[in-house]
DNA sequence: ATCCTTGTTCAGGTAAACGGAACGCTGTTC
DNA sequence: GAACAGCGTTCCGTTTACCTGAACAAGGAT
């Protein structure tokens, strides 16, 4: 369930050749790699953009307060985003609604809680919650993203999307190239996904034995909030396998549907 | 200490005439104030361009993933910004270090926690952490901002900053036209303002005993993280006064103080 | 059925970005 | 200490890519 952050990928071949607004905002991105700054002549290589040009997207940027500069002249970004992004993440009424979820049941497991959404073939993390003073940093980052066909909040969801074997079967052609087996328990035949989907959506819940991670189980609910057929995103809690075995996660499902129906109201499933 | 939110200003103003790089920028900023999403001619209005050029805009920002589009064609901030922003938060060492300090005192207090730092007249707050199921929603945001003069973290950091009555009075000079009295209790004269700082120095901690909104106190430590003379910023406990009166506020310094040095070691003035 | 508004596309003209070169600076090297 | 190398920044003639009004298709509302 941890994201691995270093895959920003600094992909060189997509920022050459950049002009005008598409390099201002290619430095934009590249800048969010390096929290310590980074000067003008290296950012200019990774652009591959004459210095000058680079300067003047730098000054654009600083005109609109996304980003600063130290005194040793560095570039970083400016407070100006962290305002811009946290105020409109805040303001997202589903993120409002479910943190509150998240919250309690963190606390009540003492584990880290997520809330993801469907993109494409990955799973996209809105939100998290870690339990006070929790040892294990779980590297998940908001807008950070995981393989789906591997991943609870991933399953759960494909599960309601991907109904008949054909469903899969072609979900699986289709992203076939990036189904890696990650550990021994990943499933990625069309037929054990079939089967895996069929079982969750009896239950109603979805579960990741180590599938992604060795050594990181978690139990995923979907929630549908706007509409009967398809979730929006699921909940799930990450757990520590050794210290929180899997049976005990399997059995704090009742608990976690209490908690979401008491923040939410009937958002799940109708087994 | 909370943020008005609705700060925002869609200032009209700097928005008109903008060309390129600025205008994307611009537009940018204008999308984090619609968590719903904005039209793209209600966007046009608003930066007094026209469709087609604000069309393009558009489209950079979408090449570079920083908004998305939903199916009824509306403009919202993506994915892309939010791990831009956030991704670059998390690994800011700063954050790292303090965080489980706010963490703690929250859950020790039952109280919203800050750790803020000192923006020419302002303090920008960024990190916060709010204990479980806290029933009073604190409006302060990541990057949010607030005057120094009369906040609790603002004082203990100007404290360190304006020693003699000389810079004081230069201080409340250059500033004065922002400095307005929210409520009885906040201090705007030059001599109660040194009178204050004074204290602080002497007991190293301020208090906001209710100088910026009714109603809300606060206990805050500024922290010397880089400098032996002059603080990083300052971590704060906010608490709705009728709850946790200002007593009972004054006397958990000492707890926090504990909390403080058991993170970060001695970071504190040496009093 | 007609209006108005929406998002999007197009193309000629021009202004604004482009980028090589030069500048001033700092720190390092011989 | 002088020469060097790297930095961030500025300048300016060239030209590219942005600007914009107009036109288009598709809804929504009257």
């Amino acid at each position: 369930m941890a994201v691995d952050l270093q895959h920003t990928e600094t992909n060189a071949e997509w920022s050459k050749g950049l002009n005008g607004s598409d390099r201002v905002l290619a430095i934009l991105n590249i800048l969010g790699s390096f929290p310590d700054g980074i000067g003008l002549s290296e950012l200019a290589r990774l652009v591959d953009s004459p210095r000058s040009s680079v300067h003047r997207a730098l000054s654009a940027l600083r005109r609109a307060n996304l980003i600063e500069q130290d005194r040793d002249s560095r570039y970083r970004l400016g407070y100006g985003l962290l305002k811009l992004a946290f105020s409109y993440y805040e303001e997202l009424d589903e993120i409002g609604r479910i943190r509150p979820v998240l919250s309690a049941l963190a606390q009540k497991f003492g584990e880290t809680t997520h809330y993801a959404v469907l993109d494409h073939a990955e799973v996209m993390y809105l939100a998290k919650v870690q339990p006070a003073r929790y040892r294990y940093q779980m590297k998940s980052v908001i807008g950070g993203r995981n393989p789906a066909y591997c991943t609870g909040v991933g399953k759960s969801i494909l599960a309601y999307m991907l109904t008949t074997r054909a469903d899969v079967a072609q979900w699986v052609r289709e992203y076939e190239s990036t189904m890696v087996r990650h550990t021994s328990h990943t499933l990625t035949d069309v037929d054990e996904l079939h089967r895996e989907f069929s079982e969750i959506r009896e239950v109603g819940y979805a579960l990741d034995r180590e599938e992604h991670e060795p050594g990181i189980s978690c139990l995923a609910v979907p929630l549908f909030l706007t509409s009967k057929s398809v979730p929006d995103g699921a909940v799930s809690v990450t757990a520590v396998a050794q210290r929180f075995p899997l049976k005990k996660l399997e059995s704090s499902i009742d608990h976690t549907r209490t908690v979401i129906r008491a923040h939410l109201g009937e958002v799940m499933a109708s087994s």
